[in-house]
DNA sequence: AGTTGAAAATTTACATTGGAAACATGAGTG
DNA sequence: CACTCATGTTTCCAATGTAAATTTTCAACT
């Protein structure tokens, strides 16, 4: 399609935009095998390059699981919004972000995980951290819409974000390792869901 | 003691029980060097034997894993009763056990997540899963405290479990990864904590 | 044009890891 | 005492990530 402006050579000179390939190849490895079955080599493999490409547009693995990570949390904020109708009121709105946010999750567990773990992707980097700063910004304003603004509103509002943001990531990470594996699928996240519309009575 | 019947020997014959050694030495090397720094040859150098020894006690490495998970869960489930105090009421007792589930998890964040991964442990196994059951058990005892037994308290119950596990695991899960340096250390949880008093009208 | 230089990839090599197989040792039992 | 079997060791192997040296390719410049 459009993604590359001519699609007639069968292979471009060096390779085109490895990085790119790169990490569209990372996700979908990560999609089929997991977290454990990654491995820079295979990535490579899948691409057709040396295992040692990578290096020059990542520096290491951890590099390219960092640029996985900001892709994912790209998604991520696009899964947040996604059910998000501005006619809703703010708590119909948090709600929907709170599904999407789970949903994403469950949807792409491998991929969720990276996202978070210090040990495989660097906290430190612009790109990655730009992203889930985005991605963070959405349950904060919402968080912010139900919190009622007064003397101390600062506080309470940090309060009020952690501890959306708390719920809906524990939730999601004891259902993807398999911790609340009980009843039908969606059941828990529907009760779930349901306290989310008591919330102004929790604050 | 009684761990070892005769100090006075330099090294018994095989090794007098390598099985609690093993684990030993990988919470130890857990809590140095983390997760990542963890490997099953650097457990057995630290034991005195040969990389290979374990696999008669383990099987392989998620073997041993599992087991360190095992005793990890155990040491949980004496850190969330530690300031349980019986004379309290069910808020004060369910604000303690959450205190302690998180302050379990930032002391001991890579045995924390080690429990917790499904990558690295077997969750099949009998001894992991009962010690994980009674630990699961102390917060599900003080959230079913909370919860008025009416008819469909079965279900309320359930729903009151996940999200108490929800809050507490979520919050741990995001403070290890660093995603809640934020103001001075414990103010977060103080905020969170405060929020645990307000629990039964959330109900 | 032709040359030069840097970016991009490959080849080769190496240390580390987990695991498998064959072998050694020693304790306990008949 | 001899046998057996659990317990460890030695040796070997495949896979992984990384580094260094080398080659290829494109772009810019005179």
């Amino acid at each position: 399609m459009s993604a590359s402006p001519s699609p007639a050579g069968p292979r471009p000179y060096h390779h085109g935009n490895l990085k790119k390939a790169l990490v569209e190849a990372g996700l979908a490895l990560l999609e089929e095998r997991g977290l454990g079955g990654l491995s820079l080599r295979e990535i490579a493999a899948r691409v057709g390059v040396s295992h040692t490409a990578p290096k020059n547009h990542f520096g290491n693995l951890k590099g390219l699981l960092t640029a996985i990570a900001a892709e994912g949390f790209r998604r991520h904020a696009a899964a947040l919004e996604a059910g998000l109708k501005p006619a809703d009121g703010p708590v119909e709105r948090l709600h929907a972000a709170a599904e999407g946010y789970i949903r994403f999750a469950r949807e792409n567990p491998a991929l969720f995980r990276l996202m978070f773990s210090a040990d495989l992707c660097d906290f430190e980097d612009p790109d990655r951290s730009a992203a889930a700063a985005a991605s963070y910004a959405i349950l904060a304003r919402l968080a912010g819409s139900l919190a009622p603004g007064n003397a101390d509103a600062g506080e309470r509002q940090t309060r009020m974000e952690t501890l959306l943001w708390s719920i809906v990531h524990g939730y999601a990470t004891l259902a993807n390792e398999g911790q609340l594996a009980t009843g039908p699928e969606g059941a828990q996240l529907h009760g779930i869901a349901d306290l989310f519309r008591h919330w102004p009575r929790f604050v």
